[in-house]
DNA sequence: TGTATTATCTTGTCTATACAACCAGGCGCG
DNA sequence: CGCGCCTGGTTGTATAGACAAGATAATACA
């Protein structure tokens, strides 16, 4: 069979290099199941073979077992085995932050002007939020985000009275919606949907941009434990806001 | 000071659930740090400090200390101490995925159409690549992806020829770009940009679009080792395509 | 034959011990 | 005064041993 010749190169794969030995194995395996060696939802050794394998003591291959479950190469099932996971594929991420940080760490000033802030009521349509019924009262705000002047964000947002209650009774020049929310009622789970759209009039008027420019849409839902918190749209002029993101293969 | 009373209470937070022990410790200290009892950048005991104050193994505090680094909590320097991290303030991320695996994931039928399969020369611009000098050669490939027939992605690619060098003779019905290059060069790190642009001609006849309909134009730039590998653009009609992203606080 | 029990293999956790690697501050010596 | 050494504290790694918990297959029993 292949499982002995899997080995020894498991063996091999593993050398002498001056790095940890839970490093060394994890590397091993790593290189079986990137040769193809091991495949998919294929069962790998247990430990104590691995063990007698590689004359390593058990802890030692836990760790390197466990650590590469938590990176995804690996599927553990008490009682039954170590399976190498499907094809990881490269989970390319990109952030979403805070816009008021973002530009902070540019070095530049952030400023805010503030359009709406006011109580209405769920219509169920536009003026919708999860868990919270059509006629009941939700909060509103319209906030323009200016970088160094430069108006690069309007902000509309929904709030859910019963988890912010003061939301209204805030100062937004001096912190953000964002901010006090996390602050009130600490995130648990979110969703973004990304698009690309072309802005009203309202919203080239405020974004000082022309009828002609397409605009990114970042609309953001977000939770505190069961409760919707806060649906907010966000409107990027699309020649003066790109989202970035760099991702790794970090091993 | 506040150390002995942080500390009794870091022992109440551990409680006796019937929970794993490195469990009930991250937790109590994830509670220390949520409640601001730990600030950012403060020391927090050391390992055998915890071990006095909590009655548990070393190998224990170590693990919850390690797995709580990992996840971003905390910052340990060898010879110093373990140190609460800056708010983590959450990460929400957005998934790129490939696209013929997504949509296989919907459930629908993806086809594609290879609109160009060539070799240009690098010209410093518009055709450049990090590390391929202006008048080396380059691979292009352009393949419009369908989605039950209907175009949701332009891809326009350029390939470094040092890094696949049999890029021009594969199959791309069979196997899409992004599949093939991850097999002969395993990425190793990798960039995004998304912005909102309006198609041209060219574009908005292939996408079958009308001129006025905004586009997501992800480009992305991966490198394996330290070498360029491929870079792509990839075009989105905005009212047919959007990027999804959850994110949760998971402890 | 069908069912309950047992044995065994697997991963999951915990401990005690040991040594290595690293850092900061104190000490002594030139 | 300045330099190097040493020492104590800290994290990092490795091991052997033990028991718990879950899953599966073999076995015994009715």
């Amino acid at each position: 069979m292949t499982s002995q010749s899997a080995v020894s190169q498991l063996a091999s794969a593993m050398g002498q290099q001056p790095a940890p030995i839970y490093l060394r194995v994890k590397q091993a395996i790593i290189t079986q199941i990137r040769a193809g060696h091991w495949q998919p939802h294929q069962r790998i050794p247990s430990e104590s073979e691995l063990v007698n394998e590689l004359g390593v003591s058990r802890m030692t291959i836990n760790r390197a077992l466990r650590e590469l479950t938590s990176e995804g190469y690996l599927v553990r099932m008490q009682g039954v085995g170590t399976f190498v996971a499907e094809s990881k594929g490269y989970t390319a991420m990109l952030e979403v932050h805070n816009i008021a940080e973002e530009i902070a760490l540019r070095g530049h000033e952030h400023t805010s002007r503030l359009l709406t802030l006011e109580e209405v009521q769920a219509d169920g349509e536009r003026l919708t939020m999860p868990g919270v019924a059509p006629g009941q009262p939700l909060f509103h705000s319209q906030i323009v985000h200016y970088e160094d002047g430069i108006p690069v964000q309007l902000e509309d947002r929904l709030v859910n009275p019963v988890m912010a209650p003061d939301y209204l009774k805030q100062d937004y020049q001096a912190i953000t919606p964002y901010t006090y929310l996390m602050q009130v009622a600490p995130l648990s789970a979110g969703e973004h949907v990304v698009e690309a759209v072309m802005p009203d009039a309202f919203q080239q008027k405020t974004l000082m941009i022309d009828a002609r420019e397409p605009c990114l849409l970042v609309r953001r839902q977000t939770w505190s434990g069961n409760h919707a918190v806060t649906g907010a749209r966000l409107l990027y002029p699309g020649t003066r806001y790109k989202l970035l993101g760099k991702f790794r293969d970090h091993n």
